[in-house]
DNA sequence: ACAAAAGTGTTAGCCGTACACCCATGT
DNA sequence: ACATGGGTGTACGGCTAACACTTTTGT
C-alpha cells in the first residue's frame, strides 16, 4: 500500500440508490423512512457504506440485494454527489445509482421490514438532504437511457404486450404515444420477438405477447422517438 | 460529526483529469509522465488528492488550476472507478472528469514543470492501470455532449469562423461533416452570432468570424447531424 | 350491434444528406 | 484565368406525427 505510508486524507464513501419499479401502470419510486440520525424517519433513498475493497457497483448490488432480495439487478451510475454539508451527520461522499426492479418479484417482507414504501413518481414526498435533487438528475438519467435503449426487460414481465411497453413509455416520459407509431417504431428496433399466446384480459380481441430476445442485450437504438428526446 | 462515532471505513479518494484541447486543426488530449511510484515515469491522466471538506469538483478545479494556470475551466463528471486492485497503489476511488482547455492560453511553463505533453487523440501512447479505458468512457461522454451542445466555447478562439467549428466537430467525430450542411445547421441554431470582421488567411474569399452569444450557455440542442449519434 | 383495444394504412411535412453551383479574391 | 474556400440552392429519401380505417371478440 504505497499511498498509506504518506498521510492522506481518506473520506467516508457511501451508495444511494433510486429504485424504479412499474406496478399498475405506473412508475414508482421505492422509498425508506430513515432509521438513523439526523433525520431519523424522515424519507430518503436507501444507501449504504461502501466497504473497503469493494467497488461502488458491488456496494450499491449489496444494498439492493439486502433490500429487495434480488440478485439479478444492475445498478447504473448517476454521479458523485460531495458538496462539504450535503448530510448534517458527516463528510459523506455519495455514489447516485439507477436500478430498475419488477415490484411484484421482489420480497415484500424486506420491504416492510426498513419501512419501506413504494410511491407513483409523481407523488414523491419531500426527501432528506440532497436526496430530491439525486432523484431529478437519476430520473432525467433514466429517460435519457429510455431514448437511446428499449428499457422494460427489468421492469416488465418476462412477456409483455406493445401496449403494457407503450404504457411503461408513456409513465416514464408523461405523455401520451401514439398507439399505432409506437408499436411500428418498437417493432422496426426488431430487439423483441412474438410468442403465439395471446393476453386475454385487456382487450378483446388479444394482444400477442412479445419477449425482449436474450441476444440483443442493452442495445444501442436510435431515439425511439423525436419527441420523447425533449426534457 | 454523528457516523465517526461508529466505526465505518473510510476510503481514499482521488479526481483524474481527461484533459482535451485543440490547436493545429487537431483534438489533443494533455498526458503526464507520472511522478510517483508505483509505475512512476509512465503515462498517464493527471489526478489528484480530494481533500477533507472539498467537493470532487473542487478537488478537480483545484488540479486543473495547478497545472494549466486557468481558473476559468468547468470540469465535469464521467464516473467514478472504484474496481479494487485497479491501482496498484492502494485502494483508491477516483472519480474521472472531463476538462476542456484552450491550448494557447494557458500556461506553458507549468506543462514543462510537471512534465506533461499534448497528444493528438488519435496517437495517444499507452497508459496506466485502468486509464485508457477512463479516456475511451470520457471521450464517448465528450461525443455524446457535443452531440447535444454546441461545445467549442473553451476550445475555440474568442471569435472563430464557421469552417474552423466544422474542423473541430470533424476532429471529434472522426468523420468529415458536409461544410454546406454543417454551416445551415449550425446557423439555425442561433447559438452564433456573426461579427463584421473576416478571417482572410485561410481563403482568398475571406470568412465571417462567429462568436457565441453570452446568454446561450449551454444550451441543450437536438442532435446536431442525425449522424453524429451513432458511436 | 356495439364498444374497445389490436393492428394496418395513408398522407403531409420536416429534415438530413448529397451535391451542384455561384461568389469573392489572392496569386 | 484559375484555384480555393465561402456561401447558397435544390432535390431526393427517410422518418415522424397525425389520424383514418379495419379486425376481432366479449358483452
Amino acid at each position: 500500500m504505497t499511498y498509506e505510508t504518506v498521510h492522506k486524507v481518506k473520506r467516508l464513501v457511501a451508495v444511494d440508490c433510486v429504485i424504479f419499479g412499474y406496478e399498475h401502470e405506473q412508475l414508482k419510486l421505492l422509498l425508506f423512512k430513515r432509521q438513523i440520525e439526523p433525520a431519523k424517519g424522515q424519507w430518503s433513498l436507501i444507501g449504504g457504506w461502501v466497504n473497503e475493497d469493494e467497488s461502488v457497483e458491488d456496494a450499491a448490488r449489496r444494498v439492493l440485494q439486502s433490500i429487495t432480495g434480488l440478485e439479478d439487478v444492475f445498478p447504473e451510475q448517476v454521479r458523485v454527489f460531495s458538496e462539504p454539508g450535503r448530510d448534517p451527520g458527516g463528510n459523506v461522499l455519495t455514489v447516485a445509482f439507477n436500478a430498475l426492479i419488477k415490484i411484484e418479484k421482489h420480497s415484500n417482507q424486506m420491504i416492510r421490514e426498513f419501512g419501506a414504501q413504494w410511491f407513483p413518481i409523481s407523488q414523491v414526498p419531500p426527501l432528506i438532504f440532497d436526496h430530491e435533487e439525486m432523484l431529478q438528475i437519476a430520473y432525467d438519467r433514466l429517460r435519457l437511457k429510455a431514448t437511446y435503449n428499449l428499457i422494460g426487460r427489468q421492469l416488465l414481465p418476462e412477456k409483455f404486450t406493445i401496449t403494457q411497453m407503450r404504457r411503461l413509455y408513456d409513465q416514464i416520459f408523461q405523455k401520451s404515444f401514439d398507439p399505432g407509431n409506437f408499436r411500428k417504431k418498437l417493432l422496426s428496433l426488431k430487439l423483441l420477438h412474438r410468442l403465439d399466446e395471446k393476453e386475454r384480459y385487456e382487450s378483446k380481441k388479444g394482444a400477442f405477447y412479445y419477449k425482449f430476445k436474450e441476444e440483443e442485450e442493452d442495445k444501442h437504438v436510435e431515439p425511439i422517438f423525436r419527441s420523447a428526446i425533449r426534457f
